[in-house]
Parts: structure tokens; C-alpha cells; sequence
RNA sequence: GCUCAGAUGGUGGAACUGGUAGACACGCAGGACUUAAAAUCCUGUUCCCGUAAACGGAGUGCGGGUUCGAUUCCCGCUCUGAGUACCA
């Protein structure tokens, strides 16, 4: 029979549904490896081509380690809870479960057509109540912990209550808010249970924290900054302002510097790790204090007379010679006296009116301006003038710097502009055009640390500073603690009610606290969120909290549940979280960054210090797969004279004699940019009699690369694909199209391609008939060598993730084994077995021709390579002139370098490129190259 | 602006530690089979000069360098893509 993909496929996947041929193993001798993908979210438009391209390439990896004797975890599941099902229902009124589940299916069923070997048994959905039940459970465990700076850990809140009532707040080394009381053991059992509690919700791994959010008022709900455009919400396009709200946050700051140590354990992409490093923005310096001049009289309330800088340099403060403040800093209205208010408030306004996009684009002007106000060295006294201007911010460090003109290149170019000082503080400072930050050599016009070097320095001015009260170090992160409260309805609700106005948690037994049903999936009118419209929805006659966890809660420690999924009474067991541990491979894409890895590397470390889970890391190793981007096809219609579109479609070659306007054609009917006009008539009625200008007999459409979108008619879905070429095709194509790691736009060009390869696949097992034939001849030297070569081949491309060379040397093997006309049985199925990770159905059905043991190849061996099968004895060695490749010549692998160069001189073919000259030199690669030098 | 990644035929790409640049596939051209088409098979296909072959020359974004030898290493530049903090 001819290869009938179709059928194969279908009675394949159904055996492996039937047996749970994928279902990993709790209790075995054999080594886990943990393979997992980012789970999708389950949106309305279904799966695309480039969903499942980082699930090929993890699908390949866990069937290769299955045949290589490893107990493999390959889960999948949904991130079910997100915005979008809520927009939809908020448009419809249709529960976002109902949708949610809809979408669910479709998904399942685009995944199976493709042959996944995943273990559907443990699948996962966030939206859950069985799920989140443990999301939520999470949750109670970071409030009842707090971070004990000393051990360098999250322990629990009990450990802290009796610390507090054995000797009061002394001794305690806390990450936590910065209005923290000190208080006496008498004093702390003194206080009314209220007291002590809102005292500890300082403390508490996840807290409430007033927080600015986006607010619109016209649409009654807080917006995400995506659904912010130009201070206007993009649906409806009404005014956004800022309102400060309580909200929960998640101490992520505590782990800051462990977030950042443990990049250097896993074997991740250096560019992601950087992301991440750049994200946490680690920087270690110092906070100082700037008196305000004697007879500076702040007009605005705010008490202190000083202004507090960060400097990573505190080395250089001798050579400060002005202050720079964010345009926004709370002093600057204060500081400004009445001759500058003009030129403040002017400056302040412009400010506001520039975009971030301009003032990053605007790097080399340089603006600000005079306060009119002075401030006060703490090192030497000198009088320093204070100044704004938009290249500092508001939101980093204090907001306020030190200006160092002969360091910093934004402060010298500040300083020439305004004709302020530039003071040369290291000997070997070179400052006549540009600023030098170097940190060598020795001090100079720098007080009591003249002739010291950097790090002398840096300790000396750090001590006087501690000494006069005018400073100190200070390690500063750009990180902030993470809001963890979002005012919607499809999410996790927070397991949480108020008494007098403080947050408790809810008994573990009453987990999970299920999402209730609503009228709306809006906020109520007074702005509060959708949960309040819920009926008699309290606890005890307490309240709850109204609103739900971010779309990032449920993904944030997934990978565990995987482990256990069924379990009811933990979140995974002790045994299983022990045998799993962590994820060996993970692959997804590098838009989470910042966001998902980084709390799922937060969350993990927390549940190992608190003795939760085994490993510190979730993540061993991760692979970023690239973006597959849009294709999109254009026709041209002719534009007449009055200037309108007529029905007449020009031809792309064509375009430059006609006045065409383009318009987006549907790329399913378009193959190889030639336009199916039959499909094309009928897709949309007025193109029913169109016209078409035509190049050699066909109509060519134009190509654009853009984003994969429904309004550019450029989405391709893995379902047309399938039905025409089956899964196995589609797997084998997706990993040809290129590394995996390289962002590359979709088209289908070669998928016929791999589609002959797979036929050619199967005929070698065939005869002219059709009819399943192989010998059980012993195998030749040639199909040996054919076979160990893509033995060893296979294994070094997985291995290393190269997926689309493997893809080559299949083709090259059936290319070979062909031209021998090899139906040798022994090495046919040793052929099936290497290739089931990439294309499993079809190698399932030859391994069954092949009259193996009836059942499923998954779990056979891996074959063998043995290098004897290679071994040549004679090599064409190729012989270049000046580094010119002139001949190649035969030459026996036996012979060593000298008796090489003996042989090829002795060549009459080499002779007559010599030409009768003698080689100056001749280098001998062996089994490489020979080159000479003429 | 900065950081990272990348630039190879008509196209996707290969060349793993410096050693025959263009594997494999698409497309294209020609041919076989066929009444015809589809399917299949065969041949050719980096460019230039040469009507064909032999042969010759150029060639991995651009300009230099190191080396017997560079797509690969070094220096300088151009362009493209991604991320993004004027981060003190």
C-alpha cells in the first residue's frame, strides 16, 4: 500500500490514547528526565504554526531520552485564567468557563493530531478549583513567612511572633516595610492582638502596600499599562489617571540577590540571563545626605532639610560640584526661589510633554534647570548648587544624584553646557574633552582621601560618611516588590477576609475559596471590583478580599503539580517532588523573560527554604525557541484614472506600469506566491469577476513579513496542514524550517519536500507493487555505514538541539539506502527507531510490519553506534595550491604526514599544477587537507 | 542611545574545535513515462568570462588585519531583528 498517512495517524494516536502509552512512572529503577513546555494560554483563535514548534522540539527530545532508557515527564496542561476570556464574557455574558472549556477542547484536539507523547493523566488547567485550591494554599504559606536577613531566608511568622515575645523587636534582621516600630518584649505583648497584627503585616512575604494603579474612570476598572495609550485607555479611548490603591505585593526584593546568584547555576541562554540581570539591576553604593543651606526655607511641608542621593561612586563625592534632581522630586516646588520659578516651571513642563520614546531618542541634548538653591558637601562644606533635569528619575534610587562632572559623561556635558565645575579628583584623569570614570590610580583635590586608590577610597569616604550621620552603603536593586492583586473576576480569589480593617487568612479546610458567581463581569458602580456583586459571598459575616490573583499565580509553580496532579491532599507529595525534583529542560519563549521566570524562580525558592520542595532552581536548563512570524500575500489592483479601484488585478512583476493598490489576500490560497484564482474568485464576492493581468500564465502575489494576524489573513493553522500532509510531515517540516532558536517567518514552500521524504521512507520498504517486502540478507558495508553515520548524527543534533541538520541527514540516509536499493530488514529497523522521535506514527506502523512484538516502539533502544562501521582506509584528500583547491587526490588514511607530502609530490596530476616550481612549504592535515606554498 | 543576536545562491538554510563554501530541501530549466494531466524518475542549477566542455576569474554585508589556509579569530564600519533602564 502506498503511504496513507491518514490512516496511520489516526490508528496510531488513538493506540496511544487507548494504552497511556505515555503515562510516566512513579516508582522505577530508571533515571527521571523532566521535559515541560510553556503551557499555553487557551485563547479563541486556537493553535497556530508557531505554537507548536517549541512542542516538536521538546516532543523529540522526551521521545529520544524514552529511547535511550530514561523515565520521562512530559506533561501539558492550560493557563486557563487571563483577560481575555473575561473581555469576552464582559461583551457576551457567557461565563468565562464556559469559553475557557470550549477553547480547552479545541486546543486538545489540534495537539493530539500532531502525535505528542504527552501524559494527558496530569494535565493541569490554573482555572481549576482542584488547581488553585493549591495557588491558593501558596499564597497563606508567603503570608505566614517573613525573610530573616541573617540566615538568608523566608522562615515562619510563629518563629518571629515568639522572637518578638521572648526579647521585642532588638535583634531582628528583617526584609520588610520601612516603617517598622521598635518595641521591647513588654511592649509587644502590651499591645491589642490589631496592633500586633498590623505590626506583622509588615513583615509577611505578601502584604498590602499602597500602590499606583491606572484607573479609568469612564470604564469603572483599573487598566494593565498595555491597555494604557498616551494616557487614554485604548478601548474607548477614555482619560486614565493614576489613584493609589491598597494593594497585595509580593516581597520578590527579599530574593533579589539569590534571583541574581543563581543565574550562575543554570544552563540557560546568556542573553535571557541577562534580561534578567538587567531586570533585578543589582547595583552597590552608597546613600547620602546633602544639608540644604543654612536659610533655605522649604515652602512645601516636607520636614527634612536635607537631600538624599545614591551613588555607586561614592569615591568621587569630592569631585561633586552640583545636584541634579527628577524634575518630579517632592523639594523641587520647595527649593525653588521666587527669580527661578519662571525658569522651573517652564522647564517642569516640558518635561511632562516629552514621551520616554523622545527623551531616549534626545540623548545628546542637554537640558535643565536652576533651582536657585544651594546645598551643603558633607565630606568638605563646599557649597553646591542644586539643579533639575529629565535625564534623572524619579523612580530609580531617590531620585536625586551627585553630579561628578570628570566621571560621568551626562554630568560633564550638563556641566559644560551650564558652565558649572569640573573638578578633576584621580591623577591620571584625563578630562580636557570627555568625562574618564576610571577607577585607577590615586585621589587628588579629594580631602583626607588624597593619594588613596579606589577601593581605600570608596571604604574611607563610606566610614566618615557613617561616622558624621551623613550616609551610609547601601546595595540598591531597580527591582520592585511585585503587585499581586488584580480588580477582575477570572482569577484566583485571595484567600483572605478583613476584621477591623486587617487581613486574616481563611481556614486551610475551607480551601479552595471558589470563585462565586456574579451578575456582571464588571466592576459595581461605586468602582469596586467585579467580586463585590457576588451574593452573600463572605466569610462568617467577614468580608473577603474583592480582588483576584495576576495571570501569573497559577504559572508560578505549575511544573510541580505535574508531579502529583491527582493528589487532594498536598500540592504534589513528598515522594514525588523528591523523585522529580526539578525540570531537566524547558523550553518556551524569551518574552517571559521578566516576568514568569522570574517569579517562577522566586516561588521555588521560597517553598525550598520553608521545606516544601528539594531544589533551590526549577529550570536546569532552557531553551528559547524563536518566533514564527507572519507571511503575508498581496494582490494588486489597478487604480483608473479618477483614481478609484477597479476589479482588474495586476500581477506582481508587473506592478511598476500600472497604479496598483494593495490588499491582503488570504495565504491558504496561495501557494509558492502563485494565486489559486478559481479559490481566490470565490473568497470574497466581489472578486466573483475580477480580472487579472498575468506573467508567464500565472498570477504572482507579493510577499510582506508582519505579524501573525486574523485582520492580515496570514494566519496558518496546523489544521489544513495536517489534513494534507499529515502530522508527521508537519513535525519534520517546523523543525527543517531552521535552528530553533531563530525567529524565522512562516511559509510552506518546503513542505513538500519533507513530504517526498517520508514517502521515499516508506518505499524502501515496498516494492514496485506496494506491497511490504525487506530482506533478511545480512546487511552490507555500504548500509552499515549509511546507518551508524545517522546513528551518530542523530544523537549529536539532539543532543545539542540542532533539530533541522538532523532533519538533512535522514534525508541524506533514505537518499543513500535508496541508490543501494536497501530493503534490508535488520537495518530498516534500526532506521524506524532513530527516526520515531521526529515522525512516531509512520515508524510505528513499519515496527509493527517489521514483525516486532506487537505494541508500541516507544520504549526500545536506541541503536548503537559503533565506529568500526566507519573506519576508511583511504581519504580524497584535497590539495590546494596558496590555499586554492586545485585536485583531490586519493591518498591511504595508513599514511603519516612526510610519506603524505612524498605521495602528492609524486602525483603527475599535482605536477602539472606546479607547473615545474618546487613548493616552498607543504602542510599536511591528516585526513583533512594538504596545502603548498608556491 | 545602550545591550544582545544576526547578515552565506532566486529562497529556507548547511559547513560543530580555523582545513574542499553552498550539504539537504524548495524553486527554476531541460528530459523520460503518459493521449493528456497528476504522480514518479533522470539531468542541470553561486556569479562572471567562455555558444558546450576543459580551463580561468570572483565570491559568505563593507574595509582592514592575523594565518600556509578565515563564513569561522581580531580591529573598524554599515544594515536588520529583539529587548530596554538616560539606572547615577
Amino acid at each position: 500500500m502506498d503511504y496513507q498517512f491518514k490512516d496511520i495517524e489516526q490508528k496510531w494516536q488513538k493506540f496511544w490514547a487507548d494504552n497511556q502509552t505515555f503515562k510516566a512512572d512513579d516508582k522505577t529503577t530508571k533515571p527521571k528526565y523532566y521535559v515541560l513546555d510553556m503551557f499555553p494560554y487557551p485563547s479563541g483563535a486556537g493553535l497556530h504554526v508557531g505554537h507548536p514548534l517549541g512542542y516538536i522540539a521538546s516532543d523529540i527530545f522526551a521521545r529520544y531520552k524514552r529511547l535511550k532508557g530514561f523515565n520521562v515527564l512530559h506533561p501539558m496542561g492550560y493557563d486557563s485564567f487571563g483577560l481575555p476570556a473575561e473581555q469576552y464574557a464582559i461583551q457576551t455574558g457567557q461565563h468565562p468557563a464556559i469559553t475557557t472549556e470550549a477553547n480547552i477542547a479545541t486546543y486538545r484536539r489540534q495537539l493530539d493530531q500532531i502525535g505528542f507523547s504527552f501524559d494527558w493523566s496530569r494535565e493541569v488547567r490554573t482555572s481549576s478549583p482542584d488547581y488553585y485550591k493549591w495557588t491558593q494554599w501558596i499564597f497563606m504559606q508567603l503570608f505566614n513567612s517573613w525573610y530573616n536577613k541573617d540566615a538568608d531566608k523566608a522562615e515562619s511568622i510563629d518563629k518571629l511572633v515568639k522572637h518578638f515575645e521572648q526579647n521585642g523587636s532588638a535583634g531582628i534582621n528583617a526584609v520588610c516595610d520601612d516603617e517598622i516600630q521598635s518595641f521591647t518584649a513588654d511592649e509587644w505583648k502590651a499591645m491589642s492582638n490589631q496592633e500586633q497584627q498590623a505590626e506583622l503585616l509588615k513583615y509577611r512575604l505578601t502584604y498590602l502596600r499602597e500602590s499606583t494603579v491606572n484607573w479609568c474612570p469612564a470604564l469603572g476598572t483599573v487598566l494593565a499599562n498595555d491597555e494604557v495609550k498616551d494616557g487614554f485607555s485604548e478601548r474607548g479611548g477614555y482619560p486614565v489617571e493614576q489613584k493609589k490603591m491598597m494593594q497585595w505585593s509580593m516581597r520578590i526584593t527579599a530574593y533579589a540577590d539569590r534571583l541574581l546568584k543563581g543565574l550562575d547555576t543554570i544552563d540557560w541562554p546568556e542573553p535571557l540571563k541577562e534580561m534578567q540581570r538587567n531586570w533585578i539591576g543589582k547595583s552597590v553604593g552608597a546613600l547620602v545626605r546633602f544639608q540644604l543651606e543654612n536659610g533655605t526655607n522649604l515652602q512645601s511641608p516636607t520636614s527634612n532639610n536635607y537631600i538624599e542621593v545614591f551613588t555607586t561612586r561614592a569615591d568621587t563625592i569630592f569631585g561633586a560640584s552640583f545636584l541634579v534632581l527628577a524634575p518630579e522630586h517632592e523639594l523641587v516646588a520647595g527649593l525653588t526661589t521666587a527669580e527661578q520659578k519662571a525658569d522651573i516651571d517652564n522647564y517642569i513642563a516640558q518635561a511632562k510633554k516629552k514621551s520616554e520614546l523622545e527623551r531616549m531618542s534626545d540623548a545628546k541634548t542637554v537640558s535643565g534647570a536652576f533651582t536657585g538653591s544651594y546645598a551643603i558637601n558633607p565630606v568638605d562644606g563646599a557649597k553646591v548648587p542644586i539643579w533639575i533635569a529629565d535625564y534623572v528619575l524619579a523612580g530609580y534610587g531617590t531620585g536625586a544624584v551627585m553630579a561628578v562632572p570628570s566621571g560621568d559623561q551626562r554630568d560633564y556635558l550638563f556641566a559644560k553646557h551650564y558652565n558649572l565645575p569640573i573638578i578633576q579628583i584621580i591623577d591620571i584623569q584625563k578630562i580636557e574633552t570627555e568625562a574618564d570614570p576610571t577607577k585607577e590610580g590615586h585621589y587628588v583635590n579629594s580631602g583626607f582621601i588624597n593619594g588613596l586608590t579606589y577601593k581605600e577610597a570608596t571604604a574611607a569616604v563610606i566610614a566618615k560618611l557613617e561616622e558624621v550621620g551623613a550616609g551610609k552603603a547601601k546595595v540598591n536593586f531597580r527591582m520592585r516588590d511585585a503587585i499581586f492583586g488584580r480588580q477582575r473576576y477570572w482569577g484566583e480569589p485571595v484567600p483572605v477576609y478583613f476584621k477591623d480593617e486587617l487581613p486574616y487568612l481563611i481556614a486551610e479546610k475551607d480551601l479552595p475559596l471558589v470563585l462565586p458567581e456574579v451578575d456582571k463581569y464588571l466592576p459595581t458602580e461605586d468602582g469596586e471590583p467585579p467580586l463585590a456583586r457576588a451574593k452573600d459571598w463572605n466569610y462568617n459575616g467577614h468580608e473577603y478580599e474583592l480582588s483576584t490573583m495576576p495571570g501569573w499565580a497559577g504559572s508560578s509553580w505549575y511544573w510541580f503539580r505535574y508531579m502529583d496532579a491527582q493528589n487532594d491532599e498536598a500540592f504534589a507529595s513528598k515522594d514525588a517532588i523528591e523523585y522529580w525534583k526539578d525540570v531537566d529542560l524547558y523550553i518556551g519563549g524569551s518574552e517571559h523573560a521578566t516576568g514568569h521566570l522570574l517569579y517562577s524562580r522566586f516561588w521555588n525558592k521560597f517553598m525550598k527554604d520553608i521545606g516544601l520542595v528539594a531544589v533551590e532552581e526549577p529550570f536546569k536548563k532552557l531553551i528559547n525557541q524563536g518566533m514564527i512570524q507572519g507571511r503575508s500575500n498581496f494582490v494588486y489592483r489597478v487604480i483608473d484614472e479618477e483614481g478609484r479601484p477597479t476589479n482588474t488585478l495586476v500581477s506582481h512583476g508587473l506592478i511598476k506600469e500600472y497604479k496598483t493598490s494593495p490588499q491582503h489576500v488570504d495565504v491558504n490560497i496561495v501557494e509558492n506566491e502563485v494565486l489559486n484564482i478559481a479559490k481566490f474568485k470565490q473568497w470574497r464576492p466581489e472578486y466573483a469577476d475580477a480580472e487579472f493581468i498575468l506573467e508567464n500564465g500565472k498570477y504572482i502575489c507579493g510577499v510582506e513579513v508582519e505579524k501573525m494576524s486574523k485582520s492580515k489573513f496570514n494566519v496558518v493553522n496546523p489544521d489544513d496542514l495536517i489534513s494534507r500532509y499529515g502530522a508527521d510531515t508537519l513535525r519534520m517540516y517546523e523543525m527543517f524550517l531552521g535552528p530553533l532558536e531563530q525567529s524565522k517567518p512562516w511559509n510552506t514552500n518546503g513542505i513538500e519536500g519533507v513530504f517526498k521524504f517520508l514517502r521515499k521512507f516508506w518505499r524502501l520498504f515496498h516494492n514496485d507493487a506496494w506491497e511490504f517486502s525487506v530482506s533478511g540478507n545480512e546487511p552490507s558495508k555500504a548500509e552499515l555505514k549509511t546507518l551508524h553515520t545517522i546513528i551518530r548524527k542523530v544523537e549529536e543534533d539532539v543532543e545539542r538541539f540542532s533539530f533541522n541538520t538532523s532533519v538533512s541527514s535522514f534525508m541524506i540516509a533514505v537518499n543513500e539506502l535508496t541508490a543501494l536499493k536497501s530493503n534490508n530488514k535488520a537495518i530498516l529497523n534500526d532506521m524506524v527507531i532513530i527516526l520515531s522521535p521526529y515522525a512516531p506514527h509512520i515508524c510505528e506502523e513499519l515496527w509493527t510490519f517489521l514483525g516486532n512484538e506487537a505494541g508500541t516502539l516507544s520504549y526500545t533502544s536506541f541503536p548503537k553506534f559503533n565506529p568500526a562501521y566507519l573506519v576508511e582506509d583511504e581519504f580524497a584528500y584535497p590539495i590546494s595550491i596558496n590555499g586554492k583547491t586545485k585536485l583531490n587526490l586519493n591518498i591511504p588514511l595508513s599514511l603519516e604526514g612526510a610519506d603524505v607530502e612524498a605521495f602528492v609530490l609524486a602525483s603527475a596530476d599535482v605536477q602539472k599544477y606546479l607547473d615545474g616550481k618546487t613548493p616552498r612549504k607543504v602542510i599536511v592535515v591528516k585526513g583533512r587537507i594538504v596545502n603548498m606554498v608556491v
